[in-house]
DNA sequence: TTTCTCGTCCTCTTTACCTCA
DNA sequence: AGTGAGGTAAAGAGGACGAGA
């Protein structure tokens, strides 16, 4: 995908005109102020060594020194994972990824401004952190579709257990009044099934 | 008003790495 | 110690959508 920063070929400076900006307006969060002048003319098959830079601009891969103390690194171990073969997994570092969740818990989504912040704040790339983010918040939202499935089988299984029990109920009752017969009756006899909601389940759909 | 471009989001997939049997 | 399966998370890909020009 992108790299952002050095691949980046508009050139954000504008023609002549003071008011003129230099990248799109797209969004009004958009930052008022950015200085970047790279003109990278950046072909694709230097796309890996561009890449390269950017996992050395303090980006670090997992190995057990880190895993341990979750340190970041900036080792040249780094270059020779770069060999053209495939991408190497970033792993994120501990301080990393309990300041981007701290920042996830205030808020789901960033605005542009937040995640440049964030992203100089862990020595990230801003697609990082939106990566990141993204994510997360797929995460999330999987997690609670789980919870979302768990409650749904109780409430099920919770009117299973109640229709059993007026279906015995109904059994009860009609053998108790053979013979006789009401409206009710015949509108059960006729059904086989009560469909009301469960006590249980009563106004857990409404709020 | 319509069309185009851009940025962002979501969803699905791929890939690297980790853990465990 | 080596290995394969399965899980996890970062990142890629592509489509949808809204906003601005």
């Amino acid at each position: 995908m992108e790299a952002e920063g050095y691949c980046d070929t508009r050139l954000g400076l504008g023609l002549g005109g003071e008011n003129h900006e230099p990248w799109p307006q797209k969004k009004k969060e958009k930052p008022a102020v950015r200085l970047d002048l790279s003109f990278t003319l950046c072909p694709k098959n230097d796309a890996m060594d561009m890449d390269h830079h950017d996992k050395a601009e303090g980006i670090c891969f997992k190995s057990e020194e880190d895993e341990e103390y979750g340190i970041k690194r900036h080792d040249d171990s780094i270059d020779s994972n770069i060999d053209g073969s495939g991408r190497k997994k970033l792993r994120l570092t501990k301080e990393q990824s309990s300041l981007l969740e701290e920042s996830f818990r205030r808020h789901t989504t960033l605005n542009p401004a937040q995640k440049h912040s964030l992203a100089e704040q862990l020595n990230l790339k801003p697609r990082q952190v939106e990566v990141w983010f993204q994510n997360r918040r797929a995460r999330t939202k999987l997690k609670q579709t789980e919870v979302d499935c768990e409650f749904l089988k109780k409430c099920c299984e919770s009117l299973s257990n109640e229709n059993r029990r007026l279906k015995k109920e109904l059994q009860q009752l009609r053998s108790q009044k053979t013979g006789r017969s009401s409206p009710l009756h015949t509108q059960l006899a006729k059904e086989g099934t009560i469909t009301v909601c469960c006590s249980s389940c009563k106004g857990k759909f409404h709020d």
